[in-house]
DNA sequence: TGATTTAGATGATAGTCATCATGTTTGGGA
DNA sequence: TCCCAAACATGATGACTATCATCTAAATCA
C-alpha cells in the first residue's frame, strides 16, 4: 500500500519520534527496529526505506533529542527573564527536577545515551558531541560574562546529579542527590558572577 | 577435567575481573558471556557452576568494580595526608584525569553502568546503590565538617566531568571539560568551609 | 589404589536481532 | 483514466545470545 508524500514524512517524523523516546528510556541496544517502528504504527519491513541502519536512526534520533532539549532551555530562559527571573536557574531547576529524573524518555538525552555512545561508533559518538555543544552555547548566552569553563562546569553538575540520582537506588537519596546538585549548580553560577543571591 | 578447589576459585575470580573490565568497557549487555568466560580463559559451558545468571554477574561485577573504586579512594587520600596534601584533592584529581577518560574498563562503574543500571533489574541497580554509597561514605569522611549534602555535590560534578567530557567528542574539548569540572570540585570543597548562603 | 564426585569442555536449543527479498497496494504523473 | 514507481507489509536469512544437557578427565576421599 502505497502512501502519500506527506503522509510517508509525517511517517519518517513519528519513527524519529518513537525511537527518540525509546532509545532513552531503554537504551539502543536493548530497543529493536521493529519495536521502534512498531511504536511508530507501522511494521519492520519499511524501515530500511527511512534509514539506512539502525545505527544512522540511533545518531538522528539523538540529535533530534538534544536539539529539543536545547530548544527547550532557550524557550524556559526567555520566559524566566520575560518575568524577571534568573533565567539560568530556570534551567538547572528544571534540569534537577524530580520530573526529569522519572522521565528518562522526555528528559536530556546525555544522561541516557552518554556511555553507550562513548562506546558506539562515529554516528552516534558525533550527534552526541554535537548535541552537547549545542547545550553548552545555550548555558553560555545565559551566562553573561561567563566563560566556557563556568559553562562546563555547571552542565557537568546538572548530568552528574541526574545520573547519580537515577543510580541512588530509593527516592529519598535520589532526591538528596538532586538537591545537592541543585546547591552546587547556583554556587557555579554565584561564583562565577561574583556574588549573585538568587532563587525562585 | 576437574581441578582443584584453590584452582576453582582462582578461575571464579578470573571471571569476575574480566566481567568488570569488560562491563565498564563495553557495557552489560553488549557483552556475552561466552566472551567473558573467553577473557577469563575459560570456555561458555561452565559458567553456571559460578553464578546463576548473567545478570547475577553484572551484579557481582559492578559491586566489586565500585569496592575497589572505593579502596582506591581511600589509599590515595592516606597517602596525600601523609605527604601533607590535601586528601579530597587528590581523589578529585585521579578521577578526573585524562586517564580516567581513557581508560573505562578500569575506572568508576557510575559513569560506565548507571544508565544501563537504571533500566534493569533490582540486582544490579541495587548494587550500583550500594556501591554509590561507599563512594560517597569515603567523600565524607575525607571533607571535615562537611554534611552529606557537600559530598553527592561533589560526586555529581565528578561522575558528570566524565560523562560530559567523554561524550564531548574531540580529546581538545574532553580535556576542557574535565578542567571545568575540576574547577567547580574544588570550588565544591572550599565552600564547604566558610558558611554556605543559601537554602530552601 | 580405586571409586566417586565434579569443574569445565563440547554441543544443542530456542529466542532475538538487523537486514534483505519479495509481494501488494496506491499516489501521482501522463 | 491508466500505468508505474514506490511505500509499506510479509516473510526469510544468518548471526548471535543465554541457558541447558551431556560428556570427560582429574581431584578427592575411602
Amino acid at each position: 500500500m502505497r502512501v502519500s508524500k506527506q503522509c510517508q514524512a509525517a511517517h519518517r517524523a513519528e519513527i524519529l519520534d518513537a525511537a527518540a523516546r525509546l532509545f532513552r528510556q531503554r537504551g539502543v541496544e536493548a530497543v529493536g527496529v521493529a519495536e521502534v517502528m512498531r511504536a511508530a504504527g507501522l511494521t519492520h519491513g519499511g524501515f530500511y526505506g527511512h534509514y539506512p541502519s539502525k545505527a544512522a536512526l540511533a545518531a538522528s534520533a539523538c540529535r533530534r533529542a538534544l536539539a529539543e532539549g536545547a530548544e527547550r532551555w532557550r524557550r524556559r530562559a526567555a520566559k524566566a527573564r520575560a518575568h524577571g527571573r534568573d533565567p539560568i536557574g530556570a534551567i538547572v531547576t528544571a534540569y534537577l527536577s524530580p520530573e526529569h529524573l522519572e522521565r528518562p524518555e522526555e528528559g536530556c538525552a546525555i544522561p541516557a545515551l552518554a556511555a553507550e555512545a562513548a562506546r558506539s561508533g562515529p554516528p552516534l559518538q558525533d550527534a552526541l558531541a554535537e548535541g552537547v555543544g549545542e547545550l553548552l552555547e545555550v548555558l553560555r548566552q545565559e551566562m553573561p560574562g561567563a566563560g566556557e569553563e563556568a559553562a562546563l562546569g555547571l552542565l557537568a553538575v546538572m548530568v552528574g546529579g541526574i545520573v547519580v540520582a537515577r543510580a541512588s537506588g530509593d527516592a529519598g537519596s535520589a532526591l538528596r542527590a538532586l538537591s545537592a546538585a541543585r546547591q552546587l549548580a547556583r554556587r557555579a553560577v554565584a561564583g562565577q558572577l561574583e556574588e549573585t543571591d538568587d532563587d525562585r
